[in-house]
Order: structure tokens, then sequence, then C-alpha cells
DNA sequence: CGCTGTTTTGATTTAATTCAAGCATAGTGG
DNA sequence: CCACTATGCTTGAATTAAATCAAAACAGCG
């Protein structure tokens, strides 16, 4: 609806720890790995990733987890019902975001462009999660990878080759599956002919077609 | 956020055909297994449930099917991103709803508080669709037929027996699961003696705890 | 070069699916 | 009132896709 996004900020040049934001947008570091913040935490923030990815799970009390989205530049994540965390986030790679306090973009003095702006990403994050359910819930192993490959793809520009920043067990956790199974599907996707693995990160896409007929 | 909803409107007292609706807030009736809307159609309605039971579902082009939620009294859904529908909606049982066009509560004449309600209730979508992720991704059949049970229970008002509206089939569909295996975990749950099955569709929780603790 | 963490590959097990009857329950009409 | 049909549910036996268990290979990095 907004071509423009009305959260785009000009990140102020100096540092700020969370849990001591100010209230307009205050950029963030994260190393490799670092948690952004945690289930059960007090909410009150949401985050646009400058640079890097990452990665937003739950866990069950026995240690499963499920990764329910990755985020890359671009991307805003962090918004929450209540004032408690749902969900951890974490950076795979170094990670830059900008925090914006959500009282400030939603309370009655916002602007209605913004909260609009926050309904339409919502809203997107919905739509990208029932995708995700019909994933989990009906496809197998290779359309479940298929469709992770076309999805990365698309979200880096439709390039042919693709830099997966993140490890194979996060991967695996993305698509419900075990990194062994992941790997395995890599490697008959390979035997296929529609992938090349010039490394285990590097990805060549050398059948879209292919992959998208696969990936049901 | 708000307490008292904002979008509820007294249904007026003429019929309308879905595809020829007015602008405000239409009553709209379907029988058992009707079409709401399907998949590919037009979109541009949000609806909320009146009286009746609703699911929402996504197909795969060989049948597999994905059911996202079920939609009780007092739900909203048909919420998209561009102008198609992306799933689809049919009645359980006979079912009454109210439609609103999606223009006239979101465009610029829109009160802020509309506004703001539908971030509210597309937020809790996102949060439902998340825990549903988990479930679909990490948990086992017994697990989550369990976390259906809770699931029903709570919304239907947390009484100890409760009605399902919906067969073992959208069940299964729900639960990423086949019809059979869904039977079989109601046994199960059954030999433990966390529920009594009055009929297949009368559910009485007999300790719900115990279900708690099974749902991980 | 030798850790450390990650990925691949292999053998085996298992949870859930598939295939196949049989059983209820509720309507319908003779 | 009772067969008759349709629909939905349960149960059993066999199969299978993915998980688990177990090593080995690989890739960085200090």
């Amino acid at each position: 609806m907004l071509t423009q996004s009305a959260i785009t900020e000009y990140p102020r040049l100096y540092k700020a720890e969370p849990g001591n934001l100010p209230s307009i947008s205050v950029p963030m570091a994260f190393p490799r790995n670092a948690e952004i913040f945690a289930e059960g935490e007090r909410a009150g923030y949401v985050y646009k990733v400058v640079s890097g990815v990452v990665r937003v799970s739950q866990l069950l009390p026995d240690g499963r987890r499920q990764i329910s989205a990755f985020h890359l530049p671009g991307d805003m994540f962090g918004f929450e019902l209540d004032d408690l965390h749902h969900a951890t986030a974490e950076a795979i790679v170094p990670t830059k975001l900008v925090a914006f306090k959500w009282q400030t973009l939603t309370g009655t003095s916002a602007s209605a462009n913004v909260v609009r702006e926050l309904l339409n990403r919502t809203m997107m994050g919905l739509r990208h999660t029932q995708d995700h359910l019909l994933l989990l819930g009906r496809k197998n192993a290779l359309e479940r990878l298929a469709a992770f490959l076309l999805e990365m793809a698309g979200r880096l520009g439709g390039k042919t080759v693709l830099e997966l920043a993140m490890p194979r067990h996060d991967i695996a956790d993305y698509l419900g599956l075990t990194l062994e199974t992941v790997s395995r599907m890599f490697a008959e996707l390979k035997e296929m002919g529609t992938i090349r693995l010039e490394s285990s990160r590097r990805v060549h896409l050398l059948d879209a077609g292919k992959l998208k007929a696969m990936a049901a």
C-alpha cells in the first residue's frame, strides 16, 4: 500500500545499550549468535534489520526448537501482542539493527500512516507464517528444502547463486526436520542436478524451474 | 489494547449476496460446508463470525490440505495483503457472519482506533499462527491432539465438556496428521484417563492438568 | 598443525502413514 | 417401524519417510 516506507529512519550516531533505549530510533549492533531478546523478556520495541541476519525461534521445555522466520535487511520483527516477548531473536551473523519504541509508533499521537504500515508489515508476517504452516504440516523433506532455497533466492533478489548465512541446524529447525535429513536432501537435489554446492553455504541454483515444480 | 471492540456492528436486517456488498457492514448466512471465499478469488472484505464455525485452509495442487485456523464467534478473518484471497474459508456448521469492506475500515477517512484494532487482531492471528508452527514443526501426534483440545476448551470458555464442531478429517488437516492418527490419539488419551468421549464430537476433559503437561 | 564446530554419510529404529475392513449413527423412504 | 444408505469413526496390519545413533570427513582458525 505504501510504496515508500514511513519507518525508514537514519540511525543516530550514538551508542545505546538494549534495556536503556531512548524513544525514537536507536542503532544497535550484535555479534554472531548474540541474543537480541529472549522469550519471556519484557517487550516494547520493534526492530528493523539494517544488515546481517536474524533468526526468531520458540523453544519447548525439552529443547526442541522451531524457527519461525529468518529476517534480512529491511525486515522488521519483535511485534508483540502484550508486553512480553513470545519468542527469542538472535543474530546469526554480525548484525546491525534499529530499535523503535512500540508506544511511540502506535500511541495516540502516532501517524496514521505509520500504524497502517505496521498493519501491513504484520499482515506480511501473517502471510509468510501461514505459507510456512502448509510447508510444516503437509510437505515432505525434499519439498521443504526446495521451497526454502526458492524463498531465500527470492529474498536475496532472484540471484542464481546464494550465500546461506545459517548452518544446517538452523535450516532444520526452520523446516521442522533434523540436520541430517536436511543434509541428505541437499545431496538429493545435487544428484538431481537442480543445485550445485560450491561450499556447504554457497548454493548455485541450476534449475529454478525444477525446484519450483518440486516445492509443490 | 482496546477492551471494547470498535468493530462491533449490529447487523442490518437485509439480505445481501457476497460479491455485491454495500460498504458498511453486511450480515450473511452460510449453510454447512458452504464456501465463504476461495483461494485466488478477489478479496476486499473482512468477516466477523456472529455464530457458527469457520475453517480457513490452503491446498497443494495434489489435494493435500492445511487448515490454518478455526474461527469461532467474535473472531475476524479474511485479512489479505493484496486484493486476492490466499486461502479458502468455509462454514463448518451453519454460520452467520458480518462482512466489512477493508477499504472503509483502513482508508484515509478511517478511524485511527479501528486501524489499531485491526493491527491488534492481525497480531493475535500472527501469535496464534506462530504457536501453531511450533506444534506442526516439533510436536508429536499425542502432543498435537492434547494442545488442540486445550485450545478448543480455552476458546469455548474453559468448559470441561466440549462440543467439537469439526470432523476428524478437519482436525487432522489442522494438526498436520491423518484422520486415522487423530482417531488413535483420541483412543490413547481415553486409555490414559485424560478424556472421555461421550460421542465422537462430545469430549469430556477429565484431567486438564495432565493434558497441559502432555501438550509440551 | 591440531583443535573445534559443522557437515556428510551409513545403519538401524520408529512414529506416523497407508491400505483395508468393520462399526456406529442418523436420515430416508418403503 | 424397520431395512437401507450415507457419512463419519475406529481398529488392525503392513509400509515408509524421517529420526536416531554412530562415525568419518571437512573447514576454518588460533
